[in-house]
DNA sequence: AAAGAGTTTGACCAATTGGTCAGGGGAACG
DNA sequence: CGTTCCCCTGACCAATTGGTCAAACTCTTT
C-alpha cells in the first residue's frame, strides 16, 4: 500500500489522517516514544486498520521525514543573488521564521530526529543538505569577498539563522512560558528583532 | 534510598554510575524512549540492582533535571550590571558555548524535555526561569534604555542566545554532518562568529 | 567470627507494544 | 444482482518493558 500515492477516496481520507495524526504524535514524543495505538486513536482508526494503510512504523515516519525534507529546505533553496545580499538574507530568516509560526510540529519532528542523532537522516543531511549548504555558503563568501556584506563565517551565519528561527518552534512551550503571549503575538517581536539583529550583523564596513 | 545522598563507597560509585549512563541514554532517546535494561546495561547493573539505587526511572529522570538546571542556568545568573554592558552580554555568550561544548549531553537532555512539551519541568520554567529571565531582561532593558546598548528586545535577545549556543550541542549531528570538524576545532569559529554577531547586533547608536 | 546491615540477583509478573491473520462488511461495476 | 475488489475488525501473538520479591551474597562492625 501507499507505494504509488492515494487512489480512493478513502485512501486518500485515510492516510491523510493518518500522517497528520503521526505527525502530532511523533513530533511530540519521537519515534521510539510514539506508539502506534496513539496514532490510530488520533487518527479515528484501528490499529490494523491504519496497519493496512502503512507496512509499519518506520513507514509512517519514513513517509513523514521524506514529506518534510522536500519542504524544509526550500526557503534555503530560494537564497539567491539577485537582489541586495543584505535583504536576500533577511528575507530567508522571515521565510524560516514563518515556517516556524505555521509549522511547528513539522520543526519539532526534525528536532527529535536531529536531537536523537539523525538515525534515520544522516545520509540526507551528509549528502544533499551538505551539498546544498555548501553552495549556499560559498554564494555568501563571495558576498563578504566583494565587500557587499561584512566578512562573516558562512557556515555558522546559516546555523544561527537555523537556531534562532527554528527555536520558536522547537521551543515553543519554554518560550510561551516566559513571554506567555497571546497566541502567535510574539512572532512580530521576534521578527523585529532578528531582522534588526541580521541587518546590523551583515552590514559592510 | 537516595533521598539524603550517597554514603557509602558502594553507593556512591553505583549512583553515580546509574547517573552517568542514564544521562547518556536518556539525552539520546527522551524519556519514554529509554528502557531501564538499557540504562543497567550501560551503568554496568543488573535491572533490579538499578532499581535498589532508585525508585523508578521516572527518580532517575527527575534526579538529572533537577541537578542539571542548577547548573544550566549559572551563566544566565552571572549576567551583572558590573562591567560594560556589551562584555557582559558577550562573555554570556561565551559561557553558554563552552558549556554547549563540555556538556553536549546534558543540553539534549533538556531539549528533549522541552521538544516534547516539558511535561517533568513546565512549573520550573514558568516559575523559577521566568522570574530569572524577566529580572536579566529588565536589567538588559535599562542598558538600552540608558543608550548603552542598542535597543532590542531583550526576550528575544536571550532567546537567541540560547538557540544559537545550545544549537551546537542540540544539534551537533548535523553540524558535524556539515563541517565535518576534528573534535571540537568548529567551536572557535562559532565563538568568533557569535562574538562579532552581538558586538554588532548591540553597538549602541 | 557472628551479627547485621547493605548489596545483588534470578525468577517472575502484568501491562504495553508492534505486528499478524482469517474472515466479515461494504462499495463499485458489469 | 451477483461478483470482485477494497476496507475494516476482533482476536490473537511474541517480545519488550517497568517493576517486584524472596533469597542469597558481601561487607563492616562488634
Amino acid at each position: 500500500m501507499t507505494d504509488t500515492g492515494p487512489r480512493t477516496r478513502i485512501q486518500e481520507r485515510n492516510i491523510a489522517a493518518i500522517l497528520d495524526a503521526a505527525l502530532d504524535v511523533f513530533s511530540q514524543a519521537g519515534f521510539r516514544g510514539a506508539t502506534l495505538d496513539q496514532i490510530a486513536r488520533a487518527a479515528g482508526l484501528s490499529k490494523p486498520n491504519l496497519l493496512y494503510y502503512f507496512k509499519n512504523k518506520q513507514a509512517i515516519h519514513r513517509e513523514l521525514l521524506s514529506e518534510l525534507l522536500d519542504t524544509w529546505l526550500d526557503p534555503l533553496r530560494g537564497l539567491n543573488d539577485e537582489g541586495d545580499p543584505i535583504e536576500e538574507i533577511v528575507d530567508y530568516v522571515m521565510r524560516k521564521l514563518e515556517m516556524a509560526r505555521t509549522m511547528p510540529r513539522e520543526s519539532r519532528l526534525f528536532a527529535n530526529e536531529i536531537v536523537q542523532g539523525a538515525p534515520h537522516v544522516l545520509d540526507i543531511i551528509e549528502g544533499p543538505l551538505k551539498a546544498l549548504v555548501d553552495e549556499k555558503a560559498a554564494l555568501i563568501r563571495g558576498w563578504a569577498a566583494a565587500g557587499r556584506i561584512a566578512a562573516v563565517e558562512p557556515y555558522h551565519l546559516i546555523f544561527s539563522i537555523w537556531a534562532t528561527t527554528q527555536h520558536y518552534a522547537d521551543f515553543d512551550v519554554q518560550v510561551r512560558g516566559i513571554l506567555s503571549p497571546e497566541g502567535d503575538a510574539h512572532f512580530a517581536d521576534a521578527a523585529a528583532f532578528l531582522s534588526h539583529l541580521y541587518r546590523r550583523a551583515l552590514a559592510p564596513g
